[in-house]
DNA sequence: TGACAGTATTTGCTTAGGCAAGTATATTCA
DNA sequence: TGAATATACTTGCCTAAGCAAATACTGTCA
């Protein structure tokens, strides 16, 4: 990881573009960082979007599933992990929270009896009802002053740092 | 929250910019939003960085308050949570740690007694050497393909974003 | 001075995440 | 078939975060 950029060689040409040389160790200063500007963002929609959720008993960790069983209908664990971007285990825990407030529940598969598919209730349906426009005037409220124009270019870019990662991990 | 825009008339002139309005309720998808997409490579910037550093037995969470002890010295708890983007309560427990694992020591103040100084320890000051190396490898690895013009454009849309973000919590 | 508000830190309680090990089931292939 | 392998999920153990209450100290103002 110090010098991938000798992984390209002409024996193994780079099936991805080279890594950037855009930050060096010995300027280093985080509040030049990506990282940590995505990470403060990151923190703020959250904490915005569960102070205008907490009244609904929903946490953070919370509508993350239950938007996904929403919009994608029933899904396994697995399924939602991942989207979710949480280790399994992780997961198997909310959704016995989530279980316990009755917002959705466990049917296992009788094709695949190891799968579990986990659906909404109707209680879990009214729960995540109002989620969406939340998240929509929260995002917005963080975009002030965006063009659509500059909207755009910040999801390519951040599509293109996405990809980057996913290629990374494929790698190991 | 729901309708931001009406908080700006003319007797509440805002001093800040608008919201946008790039999202909406009906057909909110979370796929293109950029607190989905910025969640994503936060955690995969993490991931890759512990994954080259718990060698040196420091996780992602304990790297932060000694990156800034290092480069800002001698700080408070406070601080360094308002640095980290945690809750102060976090910190103490985070400090309990990296205390008991000798990286940093805790000094009473005398001139205020209320407030703790934290500095950096030879051990920790040896144990953070080598991660602005790995946070910048990091960096440049999920920024493939950027150009220096591309970097500078991210980079100014998320300032723009978290002043943003700040915006909202002042007007709290 | 003395009440009072404000700040710094800590602690208790809860939710939550990562990793590794364990269990149950499915698939592959000799 | 049957052993090896892979997958889905769960559980145990630890670190970690948010929130609210408690504690200790500082500064202000009547």
């Amino acid at each position: 990881m110090r010098h991938p950029a000798a992984t390209t060689t002409a024996a193994h040409p780079a099936r991805h573009a080279a890594p950037a040389e855009l930050y060096r160790a010995a300027d280093y200063c985080a509040e030049e960082s990506v990282g940590y500007l995505m990470k403060r963002i990151v923190v703020s929609i959250v904490h915005q979007a569960d102070k205008h959720l907490d009244a609904h008993g929903l946490t953070s960790a919370q509508w993350g599933p239950l938007l996904k069983l929403r919009n994608s209908g029933p899904s396994t664990v697995v399924e939602l992990a991942r989207w979710c971007v949480v280790d399994a285990g992780a997961m198997t825990r909310l959704l016995d929270r989530l279980e316990k407030k009755g917002l959705c529940k466990r049917v296992r598969s009788t094709t695949d009896r190891r799968v579990v598919q986990v659906e909404l209730t109707p209680d879990g349906d009214a729960a995540i009802a109002e989620v969406p426009a939340v998240l929509a005037d929260v995002l917005n409220a963080h975009l002030a002053g965006f063009s659509k124009t500059e909207w755009l270019a910040l999801k390519s870019y951040l599509r293109r740092m996405v990809a980057a990662g996913d290629a990374l991990r494929e790698a190991a």
